[in-house]
DNA sequence: GATGAATGAGTATTCATTCAT
DNA sequence: TATGAATGAATACTCATTCAT
């Protein structure tokens, strides 16, 4: 591949990224694509076979980012505080959903396209869970090792219940702009109403 | 209208409900929608001026229904257990969500759509809050009121931290179920993570 | 038929020839006939086979007025002037074609529609002439015979020459007011100049 | 533009003069132009905006040839005869009429159709006057201020019922036709009739 | 006789995709 | 590699017409 080539794919899956988000997968045409790219509809097809390819390709860059803090998050278990870790843990998967969920959204509305997002079809099958919840659990089970979690707390269903805050943030915040709301989500206060109940005091 | 127009109508709700649930705004036809219903697609134009009053229309139906446990929420303070009053209500949340979502997922995808939604324009633009999460705010307070809610619990960051529970797990489900995973989110655990720190010991 | 019946077939062939006038044959639809008529779309198929039948009645009606000072006019030789006949024959011919010629466009712009406006399909293939251009030749002729017309005049290229003033009249009038220009034909000067070299000096 | 791209413009531009010409405006549809130019539906859409814009584009080029013979005419006052000039007129006035009557014709069922015909909307709004009557009148003046036309004649008027031939004869014509009629119209002896009373004897 | 719900063929227009340049 | 003209299937929507009430 050509630096030129490379800069026009780059280029695409941006423009795909924000049309795919904005209108959907069936909503989005290569038209709008293209136009948003800077380049020819014809070009799209000198990169990827079809507008499913295009979208696969988005979804697996943009979702790809997701393990940059969340994995390391179980070897942090042990600094700074429980909270602290939490509270980056959420502000950063806030980051990553904001852009991911839209095209999650997207591709829920095509069977075919939905197949196409599990990270890891290789890996066994029930095992695979979304996104961070499994590093979450481990990390929570860390902390609890640690003394640092309360040791009665099922570490799944906690994890469960931090990670639903900023999940279900994103998806009303995006519902309430468009509406016209403003969008206020006191995410930090609903984490500390969590916390409450499973950290142990000091 | 007559009765055989009021039949075709509801069928074609029904119809448009499910088709814009499984495609989205943009990916139902109205093809498949009539066929769906079993009219043919001009019928669809005597019941509503187009495809988008025809999502609107759904929309409303499905909405509607979100009240009937809900809003009677705040005067059951007192009654039965904090906790099973929540559980209930999650049950509620996640019932209601499961055929809205996706509908809602549908309208994010078109900004016109979206502000359709709204459920009464006329209303105050910051007290608006969506669905089930003021009434449960107000729940919460009036259990705070009755020493069953810990007193400097913030409730509505506790009722956000509680409602996420079902929004989350609504739209994980799906999304499981899509990418052909097994959904085994454990809400009640996940809600009772929640209580811990919140509920007032006996 | 019942008297009932009666009133709708009149509001029905009003309506019509009102919306084929102004939007053409293909363009008129029959909602907007049926809506213009006061009645359903339905009641149009009890009174009329098709679009096409109900655009024949229309026009045979409104062709029909056509002979009522005309066909008398041969018979008015002698009397009056005879720029005072042809100025009330022009007159009258413009009222006609006012109403006609859009129908008659509208009729152009299908074949098998204009079949049908043939006055008299029995009568014999070349002596059928548009409109009043037979008898003004016959009154041109009888006036001729009085000596009120110049001897060598041809009756018949004359009648035409008259015809044609008011019939482009019509047709440029309804075009300069479409595209918002003043229709200022000054028909009479025009008949006055053509006169001028046919009307035996007294 | 490329080559092939032009190629393609004209020949939807003559395939959609000539079916509107047949169908009028409602009545030709663009799967029948896009046929008989050879070219595919879609195509139409890369070269005009909207079936309209095509209309207006057709009606621009076919009404551009307007001007040839009929903006010179005032300049030829005083050659050849007064006669032989006028007969010269009408006959490229009816060239000119045969293609573009039916497209007024089909522009006049259109409201906004018809505003897009003016030719300079800018122009004044008194001034403007369809087609070559303005040079006609201004070429009868010239020759009767060489007295060549008798000199009390209204030159407007006269200008008028000389126009109105050609004009009347063409739509009498095509009508005639499409009764099934012999169209025979002597515009010479129509045209003499008038020039009876205009020409001044040599 | 009249209605209005229903129909399905048809309309203008858009779409993802192909291909010659 | 990139373009943009071309395609034809598909889309939302309209139309003339039918028919049960």
């Amino acid at each position: 591949m050509t630096q030129r080539g490379d800069t026009t794919r780059l280029q695409l899956l941006d423009a795909a990224a924000s049309v795919f988000a904005e209108r959907g997968y069936a909503g989005a045409t290569t038209k709008e694509i293209a136009r948003c790219a800077g380049v020819s509809e014809g070009t799209i097809y000198r990169h990827f076979a079809d507008k499913r390819e295009l979208f696969g390709a988005v979804f697996a860059t943009r979702n790809a980012s997701d393990s940059e803090f969340v994995t390391s998050l179980p070897a942090r278990a042990g600094t700074r505080t429980v909270r602290e870790n939490l509270l980056i843990l959420v502000e950063a998967i806030q980051d990553v959903e904001r852009e991911v969920a839209p095209l999650r959204a997207a591709a829920s509305t095509d069977a075919e396209l939905a197949a196409a997002l599990m990270p890891t079809p290789s890996a066994g099958p029930s095992t695979a869970r979304l996104g961070p919840l499994e590093p979450l659990t481990r990390y929570l089970e860390a902390e609890q090792r640690l003394g640092r979690i309360i040791g009665d707390v099922d570490c799944a269903s906690a994890a469960f219940a931090l990670f639903a805050i900023p999940f279900a943030s994103v998806t009303m915040d995006r519902l309430s702009r468009a509406m016209g709301l403003s969008d206020v989500t006191d995410m930090v206060g609903a984490i500390d109403e969590v916390l409450r109940g499973i950290v142990a005091p000091e």
